[in-house]
DNA sequence: TACTGTGGTGAACAACGCGTGAACAGCCTG
DNA sequence: CAGGCTGTTCACGCGTTGTTCACCACAGTA
């Protein structure tokens, strides 16, 4: 038994956890170390696998305010997000762009360079 | 057994043994050198394997009364920490940082230059 | 193939959280 | 009393973070 009851709302998408209440991430046996837009995104991302969100809804949903045109703080942190995920599991894929629209979270296996 | 009538928590993480009731903790075949402070912030970090705990969640616990603000009281202690922890088993880190959060207490293999 | 718009990527930058060494006073012990 | 240990506070500077920009890569289309 631990001492603190984590009650709290635990995300898992194939082999990552994502606990937003927690402030962490955990995967391929490690715990992640993102910055606090990092894992906001994630979240947000997380919680609508399997489904496409725009930009202007993830900028909304992460940043609280409209996304001005022509800002790309999405994308920049959609790389990093990208970057760390397969530092730690390198084996799978999990934010798939669908051009024009947005972005979809997922997790999929990569195909493996033989 | 032993003759003090130690049916007190002994907390194992790694490598790592915390026994706050004897006011000690043993590693790397020896047993550490810990002030009082030290002792009982290890011991509450240990409690709290693999989570993230702010640094006034870690001040009440350890200090009982709120952080002020301004006060790194807490940095410089986890400072002193890992320094003793990574004396008595340098192959190992402990604490972990979570800008903009806390810290994360847990046993990881530090990475060997190669 | 060439054109156009969307997305990927690396880098520069300021702000600031955190790491770090040191100074200091209080306490205990020899 | 002297010396060592402890706990606290301070100042300095480094590394991380968030943001913006410029340039490149690619998809879709004519």
């Amino acid at each position: 038994m631990s001492i603190i009851a984590p009650d709290e709302e635990i995300l898992t998408v194939g082999p990552l956890e994502v606990a937003p209440a927690e402030h962490l991430a955990r995967g391929g046996g490690q715990t992640l170390n993102l910055s606090a837009r990092e894992l906001r995104l994630l979240a947000e991302l997380a919680r609508r696998t399997d489904r496409i969100v725009s930009r202007e809804q993830l900028y909304e949903l992460v940043w609280g305010r409209p996304l001005r045109p022509g800002d790309r703080s999405v994308d920049v942190y959609v790389r990093k997000l990208r970057v760390k995920l397969s530092l730690a599991l390198p084996e799978w894929s999990f934010i798939h762009t669908h051009f024009g629209f947005g972005y979809r979270f997922a997790a999929q296996r990569r195909r493996v360079v033989p």
